[in-house]
DNA sequence: GTGGTCTAGACCACA
DNA sequence: GTGGTCTAGACCACA
């Protein structure tokens, strides 16, 4: 299930975060499930505690998860999505970054939207019913 | 012309190559055009010179830019876009982040295409010629 | 192992860079192998930390060692020669210099084929077995 | 006959002081032939009179060309090739330079002789017969 | 502890 | 004036 590569320039942490939210829009992960302690979770890929643990709570901040206290961490039940104007920026900024590598890879607009369909395909047209 | 936000989490010297690639693809820069000495850019945006320098030698290695001995540095007369397969990998990563995310704050596909084709307009469907 | 001529006009970063690839070459460092962290040796040689880190940058972009998140720096493991047409022009110039120079000191075409071989013979004919 | 890239990462007086030493070797210039005046090249090429001083200088404290008081710059009449100890260790750093990076290119033995021979064979194996 | 970024500032080769 | 190299040293993200 989980896995990190240590060669990515991708931080650890946030490789652990993003296999976390891609496996709940792919509905890997349903509301409820219990995911492995961070101790469970730092064993099983030999990388330091701290890092599961900073994956854990960014992603409780952002309610995709939440903790119950001695009993674990689950994927939350009802995360509703909120128009965040930062991480909306964010994103634009993200996106603004491909549209501008892609022009020097020598991508055009429509082979970049292509590789959008691309992943929206795979992330399941159908969605995960997971939406406000 | 050329900013620095210090507060930005982005690299100074990624500030400023974005600045001139994007500029490029806007067409704010020519092939041939001058771009201002390391000391100039320096002194303008109060910043190390090493960090114009970094920036600089990052953009001439990507072949955007050119030094001509004694005579300063250039926007690149011909790059051509070559298809490089490990950067095209590293776009799909951001563009799958960029997917994730904007499922997290509520936004779906067509909406996340929308921003991408207020992007493409930014950058002027006219085209700047560059591609080969 | 590693050494320092800070008299010689090679750059020091160079010099780093230059030892760590003959040492490849010569079997010293084998794939996977650790390399001492910047810190360490930039301490052992009496360098600046930056200066080290150049050269590592360096390298792992060339692809001949690589960095794992929170590991330190090691041997690559997979490098596979490409030819780069660029690099292969290079090379030919810094052939051509030798010849011409070779002239101008009278040595002629079989004393550089020996010494050409003599190089071969010290990095060791045996091989290092890290070709494709 | 004479040309300058100011692209190239080659300094431009090396480049005018190659240029002049191949061309002895090649026969184009001859014991006894004037060269251009330092005015007279940095007007043709374009650059600055220093550089083409600077080749002029190195070339005659090798004794490539000579300079006569008030009648311009020649081509050494009798250069007498020198064991310079010195220039003989900057060959063979040059050398293996060539060899390491041929390596890192995937370049074998035997293909870097052959490139080396091609540029003997360039040079004219015939010889300009100018050796002591 | 590990590498990445940045500043301040020196010195040098080149033009 | 132009960029390249290097030092000394700070601060930060990541593990």
């Amino acid at each position: 299930m989980f896995y990190v590569d240590v060669r990515s320039s991708k931080p650890i942490y946030e490789q652990i975060k993003d296999q976390i939210k891609e496996g709940i829009i792919k509905g890997i992960f349903l509301p409820g499930d219990k995911l492995p302690s961070v101790r469970e979770l730092s064993t099983l890929l030999t990388i330091n505690p701290n890092t599961v643990s900073k994956a854990y709570q960014e992603l409780e901040r952002e309610k995709t998860i939440e903790t119950l206290r001695g009993r674990g961490t689950y994927i939350a039940e009802n995360y509703r999505p909120q128009l965040d104007k930062e991480r909306l920026q964010e994103i634009k900024e993200l996106l603004r970054r491909v549209v501008v590598e892609a022009h020097y890879l020598g991508l055009d607009q429509v082979e970049v939207e292509e590789m959008l369909n691309q992943l929206y395909t795979e992330f399941g047209g159908s969605g995960n019913g997971n939406r406000s």
